[in-house]
Order: C-alpha cells, then structure tokens, then sequence
DNA sequence: TTTAGGG
DNA sequence: CCCTAAA
C-alpha cells in the first residue's frame, strides 16, 4: 500500500464545522484528542479572506497609512452628498496616496500579493476613468452600492515587465496560506506615521501600523506541518463564509494618521505579515481609544462623510492535499496549483459583517447599515470573501474580464506610475511610485478579477465540481478482520449507542476511522451477519465475530437504558461474549 | 460535537 | 462513505 502525506498548508482560523468541512484528518484531532491548541482554528479549504477593514475619516491630505499589503478603500459615498463634478478630484489625492505613495517595502523577493480597491460605482477613485465613471454612476440613479471596482494592486520593486498571475502562499509554523501582498508596508513614506511608530505598541493597544515589517520573504515552507495521514479530504467548496477576523482602523486628522489595530482571532499568527497586528486580546480597549480619539478630535468626523475602510489581504484557505510519497515534485506542485486555482476560479463573492451579522441587502446604504463614521459600528466591521455558489451566470460577459479587468489593471499602472498627481508626497511617490507599481499586482490581478467577477464557464464548474467532489471523498479503507474483532468487542461493552467511546476505546489511533465510521461499520456488520454468506461481500468476516455481532447487538437493544449509564458488569459481558 | 439514520 | 437533522 502506498502510504500518502497530506501536506497541510493554511491555518487561517477560520473555522468551519467540522463535520461539515474540516478534513478527517484535522476534525479527528480536534475531536479525539484536543492536543493541540490552536488547532481548532485550522479550516479546511476555507479559502481566505483575511479582511482587515480600516477606517479612516477625511482628511485633506494624503495619509499614507499604507503600511501594508492591501488596500481597500470603501467610500459610502452618496451621489448628491458628492456632486459627480467634485468628489473625483476630491478622492483622487487620497486615493493614490493610499495605493501607490508607498515603499517597495520588504518584498525583496518580488512576492507581493495584492490588494483591493472597493469604491462607489460614482466614486471610481483610480484611473483616468473617475470622470466617466461618476457620470455612469449618475445615469444609475444614485445607488450607493459598494461593489469592487478593482481588485488588486501591489507594488512589485524593481521588476517591469509583464508577470503572469502569480499566487504567492506563505506557509509559516500556524500554516498560514495566504495569497499575500507584502511590499507596500514601509512607513517612510509618512512622516505621521513614524511618529505613530515611536509609540509603544504595548500602550493603548496601539500598534503602529506602519512599522515596517520584517524582511521575511512571504513563502515560507520550512517550517510547514506535513502530516501522515491516511486519508484527508483535499479541500473542499463550501457555502460556508471565511469570515476574516483582521481589523485595522485608521483614524486621519489632517496630514496624520492615526493607525489603530485590532486583532481578534489571529493571536496565533506568528507570520510577519501579521506582526503588527499583535493586539492580543484587546479589542474592546482599542474600540474605546477609538471613540476617545474621535470624541477629543471632532474633526475626525469626515466633512464628506466618506467612510473608508482598508482590507487587507485576501487568504488562501488552508490546502489539503493528499498525495503519495512516490509522487513527483512537479505532480506535488501540479495539485497544489490546482488546489489554489479550484478556489480562487470557484467564484467568490465578498460579504458584510456588521457587528457579526452578515448585510445580505446591497440596496442598503452604509448609513443605513450602521457603517458609518458617526457610530460605533465600525469595530464590528468585517469583510468575508466566500463562494459564490450561484448557479445563476453573473450579468457580465467573459469578455468583461479580458477587457475591463485589463482597463482597470490599466488605470492603476497608469496612475501608479504618475506621481504628478500626488501632493502629498512627490518625493515619495519618486522614490517608490515608480519602483513599486503594477507587476506583482497586475500578476494577481487577473486572477482575483477573475474570481470576484467572471461568470464560471459552466462546463467547467461541473467538471470541477465532479473533481472537487471526488478529491474530496475520502477514500475507501476496508475494515480488516482485526479491525473488526476491535470494533465488536469495543461494541461489546460499551454498547451501540456511544460511538465516540468505541473510537476512543478501540480506535483511538486509527485516524482514519471516525465514530461515524465507526458506527457505520456496526451497521453494515449486523446487516451482514443477517444475510446469508453468499451475499457477503468483500474480505470475509469470521463467523464468529459475526455471531458475537448478532450477540451484542440483541443484548444492547434490550439494554438501551444502562448503555447511557455505565458499562454492563463484566459478567454480563462475558456472557455477551 | 455526537448520535442516529437515510442516501 | 457521505450528509444532516437533532440533540
């Protein structure tokens, strides 16, 4: 028999039910034997999204609290609070501050990942297409819809040129995947922002969010856990949301900026990409110097009423492969890019949480949904990306994705490349605008443009979804006699009804025997030991043991009452037996 | 998370 | 083995 290793890669902690999702492998543990904490924060294909949402409240100049990889800038802009003639040439500065005035930053290995742009249809805040695109937002009747506009931009130092789509997954000792974008995290750029920096991150729960990262290149795949296991789902697509628990909120007043942090759920996260998101514990308290900043600071409060929220980079859900060791790298990198391609091909649609409940209107405005920069709502915010399972093709055309994917793409080099526009900081944008722009993020950009807005060709969602279906089945493993014997006796004294107790008792160490599969077993073992042996099937069970099966199965249909109590005397059992 | 059953 | 309603 070929053994298999199943290389496990991601621990978002995203948790989905386990029986529902979670590999056997990862439930079993989390079900059995509880050792491993942390581990309950593993998901299965849950594919990403770690959604950091910033606010950030008006400010004239350029805040370059770009100190990380993504970028998602929301506005709630409302068509007649925003004469389409004026907000463009408004947002513009601040925009291209936010994506483009940035360091190359650690991606010295030209893994950089990418990041978002969520805007107002009318608010289109990137490209020379703000005028047209306000104007088409005007014909639309003022709906203030966020959709995404864009997806993607990440500086790629150094490198021109054209670059295929690249997926770069760290895989770090919390087995984090994540399609990261890194690059864009120095703090040089804003002089606001070094001061923040000074600040101990210890204090207040602040963390500055532009320090600059670690140098650490994004992959990293030493230390990643490989586990042998039997039998592991590959991943699976689920309708379950991978809610991201990453939060940052930046506050802006003026030329500063005022980063605050918070993190809830990803304590664990030990990769540099999330260092500065070490707010171990403390969110309540970073919502307080929230509303104590705004409150000392009632300019905070945008004249516009622009709120602006930042996300920050999209993860790859954990990535289960199951593959035997005498397979090739090229076959091990060949599944991995399947896996990867599954997920983010799959169709993804993007969800609102506003204080833990998901926002299904999109008619609704920001306001109306408590998004706004007047309530305390924002420290609930949370973005999710998950599948999008509509069976109904998106009202865009496959042609959409060739041409305005790549008009969008277009509009970001383009203004990413010209530092003109960018009062704030010229020097900045000389020293890193040009350098930082467009390859990886145009790399990834396709892609993620792909995901979040292409209709799936149909055939091939169903041939996928065949595939994905047979990845994820988990293979057939035939109870052996000795496993069967186990099984019995374990059955024999603690009855049919405490499946989970058999496995612990009799199983413990067979990963790839759940209760469930347990009590399957059971099942089909009484079935057969009713039928006659010609019908049997597969490798015969000893007579014996099937007689024993008969046995125990009377004795504990009479016994259901102490089957919830205790074991029956051994006496009993022995009689049983 | 487990159990119990149908598929 | 899978899927899930229920508990």
């Amino acid at each position: 028999m070929v053994s298999h290793k199943v290389l496990e890669f991601g621990d978002d902690g995203y948790k989905l039910p386990a029986q529902a999702r979670a590999p056997r492998s990862v439930r079993k543990k989390r079900i059995y034997e509880k050792k491993i904490p942390g581990d309950d924060k593993m998901c299965a294909i849950d594919l990403l999204a770690t959604v950091a949402g910033s606010l950030l409240l008006e400010s004239e100049s350029s805040v370059n609290a770009g100190g990380d990889k993504c970028v998602v800038v929301v506005q709630n802009t409302v068509k007649k609070e925003f004469p389409a003639e004026e907000n463009p040439v408004k947002a513009l500065p601040y925009l291209e501050d936010n994506l483009y005035q940035r360091s190359p930053g650690p991606c010295d290995n030209g893994q950089c990942g990418f990041s978002s742009v969520i805007t107002n249809p009318n608010h289109l805040l990137v490209g020379d297409k703000v005028e047209k695109e306000v104007e088409g937002f005007s014909s639309l009747g003022g709906s203030d819809s966020c959709e995404v506009r864009n997806f993607s931009k990440n500086l790629n130092p150094g490198v021109n040129g054209d670059v295929k789509p690249d997926i770069v997954a760290s895989i770090g000792s919390n087995s984090s995947t994540e399609v990261g974008a890194c690059g864009n995290g120095d703090p040089h750029d804003s002089r606001d922002d070094v001061n923040l920096f000074s600040r101990n991150d210890d204090d207040e729960n602040f963390s500055g969010y532009i320090r600059p990262r670690m140098t650490r290149p994004v992959p990293r795949i030493g230390d990643r856990r490989i586990r042998k296991i039997l039998a592991s789902r590959h991943w699976k697509g689920d309708a379950k949301p991978w809610y991201c628990s990453k939060r940052s909120y930046y506050l802006h007043h003026y030329q500063r900026s005022y980063p605050i942090k918070k993190r809830k759920y990803f304590d664990s996260i030990s990769d540099s990409n999330s260092d500065d998101y070490r707010l171990q514990g403390k969110t309540r308290k970073g919502s307080r110097t929230i509303s104590s900043m705004k409150s000392r600071n009632a300019s905070f409060v945008s004249r516009d009423h622009h709120v602006r929220l930042r996300i920050k980079s999209f993860r790859v859900p954990e990535l289960f492969i199951e593959i035997p060791e005498t397979a090739t790298v090229g076959s091990l990198k060949r599944m991995v890019m399947e896996a990867v391609t599954t997920i983010l091909g799959d169709g993804l649609r993007v969800g609102l949480m506003v204080q833990g409940k998901k926002v299904r209107d999109d008619s609704k405005t920001l306001l109306q949904t408590g998004i706004s920069e007047e309530n305390n709502h924002l420290d609930s915010l949370g973005f999710c990306l998950e599948p999008n399972l509509e069976t109904t093709p998106q009202p865009l055309s496959s042609s959409y994705l060739s041409e305005h994917a790549c008009d969008d793409l277009t509009l970001c080099r383009g203004n990413a490349l010209d530092s003109s526009h960018q009062p704030a900081a010229p020097s900045q944008a000389d020293s890193f605008g040009k350098l930082g722009t467009t390859d990886h993020s145009r790399a990834l950009i396709p892609v993620v443009s792909a995901a979040m807005l292409a209709p799936r060709p149909p055939n091939r969602k169903f041939k996928r979804t065949e595939q994905q279906l047979a990845a994820q089945r988990r293979i057939r493993r035939p109870f052996s006699v000795t496993e069967v014997e186990a099984l019995v006796q374990a059955v024999e004294h603690l009855g049919t009804g405490r499946w989970r107790d058999v496995k612990v008792r009799a199983f413990e160490d067979a990963d790839h025997r759940t209760y469930v599969d347990l009590k399957d077993k059971w099942k089909t073992l009484v079935h057969t030991a009713r039928i006659s042996p010609q019908q049997r099937r597969g490798e015969p069970v000893p007579q014996e043991l099937l007689d024993r099966v008969l046995k125990a199965h009377a004795y504990w249909s009479q016994h259901l009452m102490h089957q919830l109590q205790t074991e029956p005397p051994s006496s009993q059992v022995e009689a049983l037996i």
